[in-house]
RNA sequence: GGUGGGUUGGCCGAGUGGCGAGGCAGCGGCCUGCAAAGCCGUAUACACGGGUUCGAAUCCCGUACCCACCUCCA
């Protein structure tokens, strides 16, 4: 079955056919590294993963890029309040950023472009539409001249070129040719940094970076572009225009995919608006793995709202898969029906996740495998092992290690316990039990004996 | 005002016109010395009003409300 993915292009849920078989090049769009990442980029980056994952493991070829925006108005800005050089506070936030996505697990991320090393492409690209006659000249740089690009909206479905009672400010000038035209290169400003160029010296406008990083990387056409919904308009349909306008190509991207944004009591997070929670106090909160699981028990298109609710029943959730990947035994002697059940779960699972990355439903039908399982008298073998590991290859939401040490004095302690109990003394077995848990021991008795861990502290919410 | 998305049981959340996805929590029971884990049972869920249909959460029309974009944003 084909790979489907809902194109913001089209408005419809569409097979991926890249435009090389097998080969998938993917871009992101990357954050401005001007703070720290908030919980809603680790929202999209996260899904963004997962899909890049997902991919992967359906045998497709990808490479996966993503921007570094670190020439920007809001960078120069932050930088000249604190006195600071505007480069290293990029660089600062950079490396933040990385740190970030490492600990929250998105691995997945190929090449990492920074603006400042495209530089010399940037300015090519601009003075390949100035060539083209699609960018002007005004005092304060470069603009593309939207009235050549007759393609311009159908992206964001947006037409208000023409528009006289929009609001439109993009980048104010009042000697635009057109109320929706935007800076391609934006002209020197006293105790700003700039690079001369034959466009005189300045610097690059928000939009060029990206399809002069994808260009390079890709060439004037690739396969995959993601983001979030904010950045449909103007973002992205400022770099179809650039682009098809360059190249004379078109699509510049095939297939275009935007996450949901996250909210915070009923309102977008962002840093603007001040509203923000950063990635490290999330992860100060609760685990990587409980914030991977809340992103992607939703739908990757579903705006969503995150509270300690949402993070509580994540948490119950990722616990219920744990305890029964504890049940598993690799060395057990498995029944074809055990193996039967286990890939056909899998089956069902890339089923569901070729419609359109539907990652809750593919988590139902592993809960629903656990359950089939745990009423069953099938006992968890290899199989079950082998399907927990190929899902969290994919998800990253849970823990499938049991923890355990070896401690003389814990095995003493339920060797003791255990005496105890076959005399029947539940009071003195119960004592040392309290005791064990109170050292993080956690303890199972079943038919077949005790079990026990080490309860990981891995979860400050719980 | 324009455009796009949404409204599903206590909460979260899928859903291809036709047997009530799944998870969290609750309640009752089973199992267990007790726990833990697990199992079974338990909810007249589809914003509202019309319509199409043998049949609508699903399709159509209208209304209300929410969110986003239209300025920087993941």
């Amino acid at each position: 079955m084909a790979i489907s993915l809902y194109n913001t292009l089209t408005r419809r849920v569409e097979p991926l056919e890249p435009m090389t078989p097998g080969v998938v090049r993917m871009f992101v769009c990357g954050p401005t590294v001007y703070d720290l990442a908030h919980v809603g980029h680790a929202k999209t980056y996260t899904q963004f993963d997962f899909l890049a994952r997902y991919l992967r493991a359906r045998g497709l070829e990808v490479t996966y890029a993503q921007n570094i925006t670190d020439v920007d108005d809001k960078i120069i800005r932050r930088a000249a309040e604190s006195g600071r050089d505007p480069r290293d506070l990029a660089a600062e936030f950079e490396d933040a950023y990385q740190q970030d996505m490492a600990a929250l697990g998105n691995t997945s991320v190929d090449v990492y472009a920074r603006a400042h090393d495209h530089i010399d492409e940037i300015v090519a690209q601009v003075r390949t539409l100035v060539d083209r006659g699609h960018a002007y000249q005004l005092d304060d740089g470069w603009y593309f001249d939207l009235s050549t690009f007759p393609g311009y909206g159908k992206l964001s479905g947006r037409t208000e070129v023409a528009e006289e009672d929009s609001v439109a400010r993009i980048d104010e000038n009042d000697a635009k040719r057109n109320r929706g035209d935007f800076a391609l290169w934006k002209a020197r400003k006293p105790g700003e940094p700039f690079w001369d160029s034959p466009l005189g010296p300045g610097r690059p406008g928000w939009h060029i970076e990206d399809t002069a990083i994808t260009e390079a990387l890709f060439g004037p056409q690739y396969d995959l572009h993601g983001g979030a919904v904010d950045l449909i308009f103007p973002h992205h349909e400022a770099e179809v225009a650039q682009m098809e306008a360059a190249s004379g190509k078109e699509p510049l991207v095939r297939h275009w995919v935007h996450t949901g944004l996250l909210r915070v009591d009923g309102a977008k997070m962002s840093k603007s608006s001040g509203n923000f929670l950063t990635v490290r106090d999330a992860l100060a909160m609760t685990d990587y793995r409980t914030l991977r699981y809340a992103f992607l028990s939703q739908h990757y298109r579903s705006s969503m709202e995150l509270s300690a609710t949402v993070l509580d029943q994540a948490r119950g959730a990722r616990r219920r898969v744990e305890n029964f990947a504890r049940q598993v035994d690799e060395s057990v002697d498995e029944s074809a029906a055990a193996v039967d059940a286990a890939d056909a779960t899998w089956a069902t699972i890339l089923e569901r996740l070729d419609d359109d990355l539907d990652t809750p439903a593919a988590l139902a039908a592993l809960f629903e495998y656990i359950r089939e399982l745990n009423r069953s008298d099938l006992s968890p073998g290899p199989s079950a092992e082998h399907l927990l590991r190929r899902v969290n290859d994919l998800f990253d939401a849970f823990d499938l290690d049991v923890h355990t040490v070896d401690d003389a004095e814990i095995e003493a302690a339920l060797a003791r316990r255990a005496e105890l109990r076959s005399a029947r003394d539940f009071a003195g077995a119960d004592q040392i039990r309290n005791a064990l848990i109170s050292k993080g021991v956690v303890i199972e008795d079943s038919a077949d004996g005790t079990r026990w861990w080490l309860a990981k502290d891995s979860d400050p919410g719980e």
